[in-house]
DNA sequence: TCTACTTTCTACCACTTGGTAGGCAATGCT
DNA sequence: AGCATTGCCTACCAAGTGGTAGAAAGTAGA
């Protein structure tokens, strides 16, 4: 692998785990058992080693994304995989998902670059969701909103695993599979309407 | 306000929006108009600092939760009481759950200690979840399971400011107050059984 | 007033931070 | 061969990091 591709890796995990500030440019190259200064021959400086892992980052989530937006049908079904894709990409590459939640904390000027990727994932979601809200297949609201609570949803489930650590429940790929399920269920009750 | 306080204070802010290694000694005194060593006079290392802010924080939100126990009915209307004042805190005060969350991000040992003065809250709760599901006030489920949900969805409306912000959502108080009954109609079409 | 204690300060320190300047070997083109 | 480019390096730097030592200033009781 090149060594741009190894940096960018080992930036995205590091920036996803332990935060911006938390880490430096000379652990990353002790890691990567370079020197920090080939670091900063391909990316010119820290921020701009960041914006390249976010953009990375948001790649690799619109393609899960739009990959599930293709295998699926419509209504629930495409929900479901959508969790699906989510929750397989939060255990395969949990520092992805950890990476965009560090960069809603860290605000502008990163965070406005990275909508200009994000955006059209969220719109996307909020057009889809209003149509399914004209079949009736979708309960109805506002799906702006909608999409913002199911993100958090989502988004926290994938995501607190230190936390689920820490209080004790088992991480074994069984235990996330049950707690996948059990958003599932959460998630149905709260999007599809009773039968009338 | 004892020195100490504002120290307190001025930490709890600065941890939970910059996070912990966002945040300087320097730059914190500075705004406090003193100097570092008076900080590391009352609390000995950062660390300390960190425990201090994070416990605070955590009374807070258990006294907030208490007092909504406390004032609340049964079912349903306890939690949208609780949401009412988790948002309330968010609004007020979103350098706490903003802290929270740097916690469970920086894992042990904060974390590990910060769960002490957690956990009863959530075992509270599941417990509570539990026996309502016996009265059939709540939709049958893993109580535990439906905690972590919950809290993140709440966690996730009351935290995700920033992003809000950034894809152009309003932040103004009535803005607020709407995406605090999204929330709520959410939350209660996931939770409330269907009467039958 | 003397004394003991608390609080805040100045002066430092060793170490780490992101970043610059420039050398040096490998590679590939003419 | 000669030469430019690429990629990684050593050497260095100014600024900032958390933390120590100990002086100075205030405060309260005898």
């Amino acid at each position: 692998m090149k060594t741009s591709e190894r940096i960018l890796n080992a930036a995205t995990i590091a920036f996803g785990e332990n935060g911006y500030d938390g880490t430096s440019l000379d652990t990353l190259a002790k890691e990567l058992g370079i020197r920090k200064q080939s670091i900063l021959y391909h990316y010119p400086t820290k921020e701009a080693l960041l914006d390249a892992s976010v953009f990375g980052a948001i790649e690799v989530l619109a393609t899960v994304l739009s990959d599930a937006v293709r295998d699926s049908e419509e209504g629930w079904d495409r929900i479901e995989i959508m969790v699906r894709k989510v929750f397989r990409l939060a255990i395969q590459r949990p520092e992805l998902l950890g990476l965009l939640r560090e960069v809603s904390r860290l605000g502008p000027p990163t965070l406005t670059k990275a909508i200009k990727g994000f955006d059209p994932l969220i719109q996307g979601a909020t057009d889809w969701l209003k149509s399914e809200m004209d079949f009736g297949r979708i309960r109805e609201s506002d799906p702006y909103l909608l999409v913002i609570s199911v993100y958090s949803v989502i988004m926290g489930a994938a995501t607190e695993g230190n936390l689920l650590e820490a209080i004790g429940v088992q991480q074994t790929p069984r235990d996330v599979v049950l707690r996948r399920k059990e958003l599932l269920r959460f998630l149905r009750s709260a999007l599809i309407p009773v039968a009338n």
